[in-house]
DNA sequence: AAACCCCGCAACCGCCTCAGC
DNA sequence: GGCTGAGGCGGTTGCGGGGTT
């Protein structure tokens, strides 16, 4: 939050708007600001962004209402925490798209970038050092916080291959692939009802339906209307496949391990683990992550972070080598189907 | 109660792209 | 093709409030 400069602000160096008017408004709005931002926006609808500052009678420049009007004053805006499912979401695509918060926003109904921006660089960013730390000891206390999410933990205990007799230091960076990594062994989650201190837990079986948080009890929330449940489509037009997690916090999520190991007919030479139970895991994690693989659609970086390394032609891609509409349609399809990204 | 610390988030900054001229 | 203005985006800043000492 900047503090509100009443007259003359200090434009930005390169911001020809502001020079171009030194009584220019910034910092805070007022309220007085927004009622009126509001009005003509209601009133006229979105056009010139300059005009509308200047025709609103507002002191600012278009860009700051711009801002104000898609951060905060929207009627569709979603107010209030990121439900679980929404962070999955975020998680996932954040795994897929890196730090392109406007296409993670376009994908999540009553966000906006800025949100989720924040939300990432303060919670998940911040869960996932913690997960980096406690790192260090192998024995993860299940006691802790961050163990009694056992896909953080999962994640914290991610070997890379050739480096299995060894903790992999995590350096936090937004942009690292490690991170990346570290979600995306959050994504293939083959067990997303085992959450510890979640009180449902139903094995999704074949169908994979599962009740992933039966705490929601939020009548307003949704967003496209007056369902007792959290809407993800509906009338807000956010495509043609609703999703309802309703007051029991179900989700329909197929199965991501639904193509087998055998069937894919993939050669893996990693090993992930150090226990029984982490083989299993991480097998299923290199299945998903190699079933991926088959669909030329899905291009990205080694679930490892240290390159992409397929036993089949050693490819090596880029993010910006993904075609990302053919990438979410294929997310849409396989992950999350009740997402429709042609809308 | 006061001082200090930490964190969330609103808002700005700077850069890029694109359309119109 | 170059210039300009507007819109859009990701990164960063820093205020304010809540928690801790």
């Amino acid at each position: 939050m900047r503090k509100p400069e009443p007259s003359s602000a200090a434009a930005g160096k390169n911001n020809k708007e502001n020079n171009s008017n030194s009584k220019l408004r910034k910092g805070l709005w007022s309220p007085e600001e927004d009622d009126k931002l509001m009005r003509y926006m209601i009133n006229n609808g979105q056009g010139c962004w300059s005009d509308v500052a200047r025709n609103a009678g507002l002191q600012r420049c278009g860009k700051s209402c711009r801002l104000r009007w898609i951060n905060y004053l929207r009627p569709d805006l979603k107010r209030g925490a990121f439900l679980p499912q929404e962070e999955e979401l975020i998680i996932h695509l954040h795994s897929l798209l890196g730090n392109r918060w406007s296409q993670i926003a376009a994908r999540l109904p009553g966000r906006t970038d800025n949100e989720i921006k924040n939300f990432w660089n303060s919670t998940i960013k911040k869960r996932l050092k913690n997960l980096s730390s406690s790192n260090g000891s192998p024995n993860t206390s299940d006691s802790s916080p961050e163990a009694k999410d056992h896909r953080v933990v999962a994640a914290s205990r991610f070997i890379i291959p050739g480096q299995e007799h060894g903790m992999v230091p995590i350096y936090m960076d937004s942009t690292s692939s490690f991170m990346q990594s570290a979600v995306l062994s959050h994504m293939f989650d083959p067990f997303p009802a085992l959450d510890i201190d979640q009180g449902g837990l139903t094995l999704p079986g074949a169908g994979g339906y599962y009740n992933a948080n039966p705490c929601i009890t939020q009548r307003e929330i949704g967003v496209g209307g007056g369902d007792d449940c959290y809407n993800f489509g509906g009338n807000g037009g956010f495509g043609s496949g609703d999703v309802d997690i309703g007051v029991e916090g179900e989700i329909f999520v197929p199965p991501l391990e639904s193509v087998s190991i055998e069937d894919q007919n993939i050669k893996t030479e990693t090993t992930y683990g150090d226990s029984k139970n982490n083989n299993i895991y991480y097998n299923n994690i290199n299945s998903i992550l190699t079933c991926n693989k088959t669909n030329k659609n899905i291009k990205g970086e080694s679930i490892i972070g240290v390159g992409n390394y397929f036993d089949d032609d050693q490819e090596e891609l880029t993010m910006g080598d993904w075609d990302l509409e053919d990438l979410m349609k294929d997310v849409s399809s396989s992950s999350f189907p009740f997402l429709d990204y042609q809308s």
